[in-house]
DNA sequence: ATCCCGAGGG
DNA sequence: CCCTCTGGAT
């Protein structure tokens, strides 16, 4: 299908552009990265970067997040918001974990999905960056720059997941969320996304209707 | 005023 | 489907 050459010319193209280096969250266990993917939500990651190392010195073990002073906790990530759920939900997680996984994160996007905060975004995108397994993390810039490249055709995230899998093989399925997430910080942008400088404009839908109604 | 590596609830 | 949660950056 000229789709899928097309989404390989695409992803080589923003290989060359940012690099094929992968980057995440500082952690140095599993509950923490699980923790620090909750606590980007509706956030940026600078801000969250900000917060980790206060956080990790503070609560050293899961057992000691899992006992957490809920308004301590949501003194130290105010700055991220959402604070109240946010804490309310790593606290919860960090309980789940200890009583029904032994303090383990559990490997696979059903279990992960039980625990308090954690919906498919952050599921998948844990999969991915702790145990290196192929999903489709479709956070927002995924979806806003899938839906753009005629790629998609949902808002729904889900929905926008399940097109992706048919167009893209599954080596890829990281790639895609880590190199479409710098082209949307970086060019792509939600509010003023700067179309002139963008090395994928001759693919994109978005940008063809634009010029078309000039 | 709008968006950020969303989830939960109605 | 909708709404709410939230500080910080632009």
């Amino acid at each position: 299908m000229m789709k899928k050459l097309q989404v390989k010319k695409i992803l080589d193209k923003l290989d060359e552009l940012y690099g094929v280096d992968k980057d995440g969250f500082l952690h140095r266990e599993p509950w923490q990265l699980l923790l620090a993917i909750m606590m980007s939500a509706q956030s940026t990651d600078a801000q969250v970067d900000l917060v980790l190392p206060a956080l990790y010195d503070k609560y050293q073990k899961v057992e000691e997040m899992a006992e957490a002073d809920i308004e301590e906790l949501e003194g130290m990530i105010k700055t991220i918001g959402l604070y109240h759920s946010k804490a309310k939900n790593m606290k919860k997680c960090c309980q789940q974990l200890v009583a029904e996984y032994n303090g383990q994160v559990p490997d696979n996007r059903e279990d992960l999905m039980k625990l308090a905060g954690v919906g498919r975004k952050t599921a998948n995108l844990f999969m991915s960056d702790a145990y290196g397994v192929p999903e489709i993390t479709v956070d927002t810039h995924v979806n806003r720059i899938s839906n753009k490249l005629g790629w998609a055709h949902h808002s729904d995230p889900l929905k926008v997941e399940l097109e992706l899998q048919e167009v893209l093989p599954e080596d890829h399925w990281i790639r895609i969320n880590i190199q479409l997430i710098r082209h949307g910080r970086a060019v792509c942008k939600a509010r003023k996304p700067m179309c002139g400088d963008c090395a994928l404009s001759n693919w994109c839908e978005f940008q063809l209707a634009a010029v078309k109604e000039v």
